[in-house]
DNA sequence: TATTGTTATACTCTATAACTATA
DNA sequence: TATAGTTATAGAGTATAACAATA
């Protein structure tokens, strides 16, 4: 990309990154009380790749493991997962949905529709789609977990990401 | 936009703002330790729209005024801006960035420049500038303060928001 | 020794409510 | 009375470091 030209791209995209918080909290203000964004994330992610281990988690997260267990705590103490013994491993643990998880899924979902139907009503569904696209690009670009080898972790700089490429 | 197609791309959407916030903080590491993302965003955006009010600011930045107004006094405490007193209303306050402020920005500026060219050096100049227009437009969407009414404030909930188009 | 996960601590960002000063 | 801004307090999210248990 010529380097002068996306000097200015390159900063507006850092204000977007910056402003696009505000857009995430009025979407979660739908929410029920006792399940925060995070609780969401985690639900969201377990029903979408299934049963899976605390550091794949925290990885889909691309948060430190630290905050993951108290994402996962929280969300088990309302019954919504459990976490098994790994049979493979004696230090893992296996989380997965219970019954309660998935209709508490179900609540989330329609929050989620009911604000997007409302703020996106004059989005064309190829709008949408292309936006998503290019966030799951962008997030791809900034090594996000899916994209990651194992055991490299989440504490890449700038200068291993480069050395990664 | 077709209801029930649509409810896939909501989810994703919900997704991706959710995992946004991993690129945002990736893009910040490279910033100066006293200086956190809240402060960049304030800095930059006196510089984007210039002199103004604390009132619209807080707009700008989408967040209440108390926490526009910490943000401010950080940014005062490190000389990167002043805050006068308007003379068309003795409660209002005007900020306005310093000589050390344009500075601090440019060593922002950098910093963003160096981690947008490391993580997105195979983007082409358009599909930034798409996801550049697609994100403003999201936030235009979700009611963002340049949007809204004057005296109508950001605590605007689905309903009215609904009731305001 | 290295890895998985948990807990303790500290920092950033945000909202609500109570307050001061001015319109 | 209403508005502009500040401060106090509380809550959510994150990272680092120290730790326990297992590989």
């Amino acid at each position: 990309m010529a380097a002068r030209a996306a000097r200015r791209s390159y900063e507006e995209l850092a204000r977007h990154l910056s402003g696009i918080g505000a857009v995430r909290r009025e979407m979660v203000r739908g929410f029920p009380q006792d399940c925060p964004p995070a609780s969401a994330a985690v639900l969201t992610l377990l029903h979408k790749y299934g049963e899976m281990r605390m550091g794949r988690l925290s990885e889909l997260m691309a948060i430190d493991m630290s905050v993951t267990s108290r994402h996962v705590s929280h969300v088990e103490e309302r019954g919504w997962l459990e976490r098994h013994p790994d049979p493979q491993d004696g230090r893992s643990r296996l989380l997965s949905l219970t019954e309660r998880g998935n209709r508490q899924l179900d609540t989330l979902s329609e929050a989620t529709t009911e604000a997007l139907e409302t703020f996106l009503h004059d989005w064309t569904e190829e709008d949408l789609a292309q936006l998503n696209e290019l966030l799951e690009r962008l997030r791809e670009s900034f090594g996000d977990s899916r994209a990651r080898l194992p055991h490299q972790g989440h504490r890449t700089d700038h200068r291993t990401a480069l050395k990664n490429k």
